[in-house]
DNA sequence: GTCTATAGTGTGATAGAC
DNA sequence: GTCTATCACACTATAGAC
């Protein structure tokens, strides 16, 4: 398929580098040949539109992102920490030689009010991912509200990659992991607290 | 300064609904052009640049922001509520007729890698009042920990406007507002068994 | 034959002259 | 307010190098 290096790679470090990693949604296509040393007809013949290698690249990753967050699972104890793994994971994934300004599926997201199918498709099966993987890691701790406690962890960690954007304001990987292990206790007591037939503190206003 | 509807206002009208509500970091002076019904000599005469009349655009937003938040805090009967009272106040802004597809100013931080210092310092105002207002609020309620609990409020702020990039996994403000509460419930227990001289549930990790 | 280098096209934008 | 200079971008087409 390739030389030594596949052009194909090339082109996709140069993508991820540039342009996601970077979050600069403007990042010229020039950039990235020029980058990757690969000319315009190569990027063509292998990608329909600059929109399918981004695409592209964000797939994969995804991908380099669902091994980081196994492999904090798996590293995790108990299965608080087996559902609080995806800050742990984060810290990993951010410290890479390509952490990303906030987040390259987020950035993507915001930069088209109505994204081109290709992207949007990437974009969404990262988020629906997230909330899978969260409800699977939730239902040992907080059963019946696995849903709610799968949300509130999603709404932290999309928080924390938000905060980045905040200039001076960035929330430090293990505050936000602290503050996610708060609303996880929490669960847990509503949940114990069910099973024992009564209702319990967390029991929300509307 | 101006005919009888001054163009400024009617330049700031239609980048407030085209741009930032639309959250489309890519819209055409053009479109804007064409929309207030202004020739772009105008536009030039008025503002330096076209991100000028964006920063503009964007401060006129955060005054309207500021007023509306005001009013949700002092619609609040208690502490507790006071704190929480930016979820309320989201929820009248979002329901305005140029509610934002998610956030105009962390829309705004998203698109340039490296913005233009008159959007940065735009940007800036917004998340430094938002910290500043969150850290009074949470005073009464936290003592010593109003910094941290001021954090976890931002955090999960940020994290409902963040969701909202998330196709189909828009939190509902209550909700937000449901997950920030039991934080600061927390927090008033940690806060309170400081004052008795005890440690509390939620002394933190690392 | 896959790639590079380069030149070129069409489009649409910012900015400013008139 | 019209009109235009300049430029940058996505993408294509051609011709040759390894």
């Amino acid at each position: 398929m390739g030389t030594r290096e596949s052009t194909r790679t090339r082109l996709l470090d140069a993508t991820d580098e540039l342009l996601l990693a970077s979050g600069d949604p403007a990042t010229p296509v020039d950039r990235i040949l020029e980058r990757a040393g690969v000319s315009p007809a190569t990027l063509y013949r292998a990608y329909p539109s600059k929109e399918a290698l981004v695409a592209a690249a964000l797939d994969r990753r995804h991908a380099e992102w669902q091994a980081v967050w196994d492999d904090a699972v798996a590293r995790a104890g108990s299965e608080r920490d087996r559902l609080l793994a995806v800050f742990d994971a984060l810290e990993h994934f951010r410290a890479r030689a390509t952490g990303a300004r906030w987040c390259a599926f987020l950035g993507t997201a915001a930069a088209y009010a109505d994204p081109p199918p290709v992207l949007a498709t990437a974009v969404a099966q990262e988020s629906e991912s997230l909330h899978t993987r969260l409800r699977t890691l939730a239902e040992p701790v907080a059963g019946d509200r696995a849903d709610e406690l799968a949300e509130a962890v999603a709404l932290v960690f999309t928080g924390a990659l938000g905060m980045r954007l905040r200039p001076g304001r960035a929330v430090a990987t293990a505050d936000a992991r602290a503050v996610a292990a708060v609303l996880v206790d929490a669960a847990a007591a509503w949940d114990s607290a069910a099973a024992r037939g009564t209702g319990a503190l967390g029991d929300v206003p509307a």
